[in-house]
DNA sequence: GGAACGATTGCACACGCTTGCAAAGCGGGT
DNA sequence: ACCCGCTTTGCAAGCGTGTGCAATCGTTCC
């Protein structure tokens, strides 16, 4: 099977009698072809299924179109969510996404930035793990622009997305206050992103400052699975807190599930949940968790917008405010 | 901020001391380089942080590595996990995967396939939508291998991957039978994808020749929410089902939490459902659903491994089983 | 009619790479 | 010493574009 068959604007011209110059301003937005040419130039196109070569045009214009997403799990419901809200974003911007898909291992994101060297990609967008700062450096000194979501660590040069986790840490806890808790818990994953940490330490600062502790337990990954395992560790002590604030919805379902069946307890009666991501799961009527919904779409609009500044960029770093979606959770205020 | 500021072939040459071609070799498996050279040009590359282009690769050997996964609704669990697997996969065998997120229609499908042909895509792998066949010669014609992932219609050339919905959707019939269902329904969407089709079609013919009816509701697309809208409808009327084969697990899970929360129906003592997919909700111990795994990893190495064959191409389809997932959501046969 | 001017167009080079081809190097066998 | 065969290397052509530059064309104005 033979390969070379794609049709080339050559071919195209010597079909429309002109030259291959006038081909390419055709499709040149901005050129200057008169009416009629460009007229006999597509119709040229048409008839032979012509279509620009991107990787030549790339080649010349030393911009491939081409932005790098690099994310671990993407099949978990926040990361998909904003998979797809990125890719969504950069087709209205005719740019298009290449998927790069890691482990949780710094190493593999370095290899998957190499990639996004060898692509000559005009930026990355980083949803996972934390490059080494020598490939950072390289990405940026290549000319390639940087999005690091989620991600606290400096990167000079890259566009920083990040989310008022402390902030949403203490409106959990003020939640759960006016709620009439009275024993507080954090069900954090074993991975200490610098997010989740701020969480953690968030919701652990608000109580102190209110002379409350937290009992705080970490276990496996951010998932449903670590849910169950956590929650199975906190209802079985002496002191089962009556409030539960989640690092993620994920683990916030594991925790109301095991609540409920393991351990009979009604939610929010007996216990309050309060999630992190708003997945879609939360809005499920078996949960009906409330969670603080993250910004997704705006997310994707901040990054994206950044990677078609074409000035030289100031604003490095965003911090995005987060919403308490209320649902069934967390009991009522006494009133 | 200028842009040309990648490294080339031709610096990495001056700096090691060679030609041009020799640092091309160096990078090229199979090529005849000495040892000597190759290790000072290896060398060299390192220090200034070179990286084939890829671009300029793909242009010479008509081979961009590059394979478009073209879908609607990635952040839907199913889908979301079978892209992952896909990349995952690409990624092995050193290709990268470009996504291209469309809308149901079938004209953004066919955009989807524009932009893989202007990237010079090495294939299109279709996920969802069913492109115009114009489109699809022109992509055949371009020497793009093509694979359609759960779409029936016919497209020579094309390698076309799908599930045994019909035997899945017979075996749901006889486990409903086992536990000794009477009343049977089949909750579908009203998209109408052959393989949803055919998982409604199968489950009707295979009761008909038990001699038994079918219930069949339509509405919607296949989500959470369709679920809750079609078990209102189901669960309203007089003779209300015992036994609900869903056409997916979104759907299922809506049912289920319907059936529980407003209806106040036990499953699986009152209601037997089974559901399509097994996405990671159908184990979470609210739903405990019985469902039908997608062979997903399979689907993702068929897929992949047609990509890479060099062969002419013989087998042009797959048609997959499925593995009935027990679960809880349907009664243990009477023994 | 002629000059001046702007809009089009074609030529040719550049982009960074691969690869066929021929020349060069190397070693061994006679 | 010579020749043969194999490996290594450099040269240069070509992949499909974009674009600066100069040439051409058509129009308007005096």
């Amino acid at each position: 099977m033979s390969r070379k068959i794609y049709v080339s604007a050559k071919e195209v011209a010597e079909r429309a009698g002109v030259s291959r110059s006038a081909v390419s301003r055709t499709f040149t937005p901005g050129a200057s072809v008169s009416a009629e040419t460009r007229r006999r130039v597509t119709e040229a196109a048409h008839e032979l299924g012509y279509h620009v070569n991107h990787l030549a045009r790339g080649l010349m214009r030393n911009e491939s179109g081409i932005v790098c997403l690099i994310v671990s799990e993407m099949d978990t419901p926040y990361r998909a969510s904003l998979v797809r809200a990125l890719t969504r974003r950069l087709q209205s911007q005719s740019k298009v996404a290449m998927l790069i898909n890691t482990d949780r291992s710094d190493s593999s994101v370095d290899q998957a930035l190499k990639q996004a060297i060898s692509y000559r990609a005009d930026a990355s967008i980083i949803l996972s793990g934390m490059p080494d700062r020598s490939i950072t450096d390289l990405c940026l000194r290549s000319g390639q622009r940087l999005v690091l979501i989620n991600r606290d660590e400096d990167r000079d040069g890259a566009l920083m997305i990040n989310l008022d986790d402390q902030e949403a840490a203490r409106r959990a806890l003020s939640a759960f206050l006016e709620a009439g808790c009275r024993s507080f818990a954090f069900a954090n994953s074993e991975v200490m992103t610098p997010s989740l940490m701020a969480r953690e330490v968030g919701f652990q600062a608000a109580a102190r400052e209110k002379g409350l502790e937290v009992t705080v337990e970490r276990y496996g990954s951010t998932t449903y699975q670590s849910g169950v395992v956590l929650a199975e560790r906190m209802l079985e002590r002496e002191h089962r807190p009556d409030a539960i604030f989640c690092a993620n919805d994920l683990i916030a379902c594991g925790v109301m599930d095991v609540a409920r069946h393991r351990y009979k307890l009604a939610v929010p009666e007996d216990l309050c949940v309060i999630g992190f991501d708003n997945i879609e799961q939360a809005a499920w009527s078996s949960y009906q968790l409330t969670t603080f919904a993250q910004p997704v779409e705006e997310i994707a609009v901040r990054a994206v917008e950044w990677l078609s500044d074409h000035r030289p960029v100031e604003i490095h770093s965003h911090r995005l405010g987060t919403q308490l979606i209320w649902r069934g959770s967390v009991r009522e205020a006494k009133s």
